[in-house]
DNA sequence: AAGACGAAAGTGGTTGA
DNA sequence: TCAACAACTTTCGTCTT
């Protein structure tokens, strides 16, 4: 039977109203080539299914040339509707039983197709999460490698199949968000959830979600890790860092950081080794940088200078 | 006047039943 | 799942430089 009767343009239609909610706002973003509803976000272009041929023909001989049998292809599957799909019934064409041998070779058969389709889904996906971890990346500006290795956190995770019932964004914003953590140099977790369009509880979910599914390894944050970008946006010079360094090492000796907010303890840290350093910051600035509260550093610092006894003649 | 201090009440996350 | 709990924040009045 041929396709090609009375469908010709079909696929020129325009669209103009959301098949899902019915909204007509419909918007296209160009960069990705997609159709999209204003009002659900729903990609429009990517659910229509097409009942004509992919093809026009504007000729007989064009036509007869073309015709041939199959559904039309589709970009809603990953193999665009080709494919074969291996049955899993251990029956021939014919009904009859398969030879045990020949069951085996169906059988793996049957587990590559398989496989191949899941890859291909994980393709689909990362194609959306990647143009997504690079506009979270860029906005609070992490370098190239840990965006490598945000790329890599989130794509296992896909693979173990983590990312399936969230949203691909919270589950990117995590990724990245643990990237930081296992470069050194961690970033607070509201600043990964200000540019994500993901609330922090969704965003905290997630992540430890990908931590107890995929295992990791990452050290918790200590004071040490923070040390370092706060006095650069500080502009405190190497003496100060070193100086804050040598506090929270006596202070972790002391016993005195477990359980604390590493942050605050940085701060105070800085804090004090601003003034002994001679270049001393003032409360608001450093919390401001270190994302805590002067409260904080001052219940931190007054705790530091009592144990370790340390003498600050202001 | 700016910065530092501390008390008191409030908030969100962890823990253990 | 819920309540208790510790750490941290907010707010605000006071003190110090």
């Amino acid at each position: 039977m041929s396709k090609t009767e009375g469908n010709e343009d079909s696929s020129n239609k325009e669209i103009v109203q959301c098949p899902e909610c019915g909204s007509r706002r419909i918007l296209r973003d160009y960069a990705r080539g997609d159709t999209i509803c204003g009002d659900c976000g729903i990609i429009i272009s990517d659910l229509m299914i097409d009942s004509g041929p992919e093809w026009r023909a504007f000729t007989a001989e064009e036509k007869r040339d073309r015709s041939r049998v199959g559904s039309p292809m589709t970009y809603r599957m990953p193999d665009k509707g080709l494919s074969t799909t291996i049955s899993r019934s251990d029956r021939d064409a014919y009904g009859r039983k398969l030879s045990p041998k020949r069951r085996a070779q169906i059988y793996r058969l049957r587990k590559w197709q398989v496989r191949t389709r899941v890859h291909s889904s994980i393709a689909r996906n990362l194609a959306q999460a990647m143009p997504e971890l690079n506009r979270i990346a860029s906005q609070i500006g992490i370098p190239r490698d840990i965006r490598e290795s945000a790329a890599v956190v989130y794509r296992k995770a896909l693979e173990k199949g983590l990312v399936r019932g969230r949203s691909i964004e919270s589950m990117v914003a995590a990724a990245v968000y643990l990237a930081c953590r296992l470069h050194k140099i961690p970033r607070p977790l509201d600043e990964v959830e200000s540019v994500a369009r993901v609330n922090r509880k969704e965003l905290a979910h997630c992540v430890r979600l990908i931590l107890r599914g995929l295992d990791l390894k990452i050290p918790r944050p200590t004071a040490t890790d923070f040390i370092s970008r706060f006095a650069n946006e500080l502009s405190m010079s190497g003496e100060s860092q070193k100086r804050a360094l040598e506090v929270i090492e006596k202070a972790s000796e002391m016993g005195i950081t477990g359980g604390k907010d590493p942050t605050g303890l940085a701060a105070a840290a800085l804090y004090i080794a601003g003034i002994l350093a001679g270049e001393r910051r003032a409360q608001r600035e450093i919390a401001e940088v270190a994302h805590v509260t002067e409260v904080t550093i001052r219940n931190r610092y007054k705790e530091i200078v009592r144990k370790l006894k340390m003498d600050l003649e202001v």
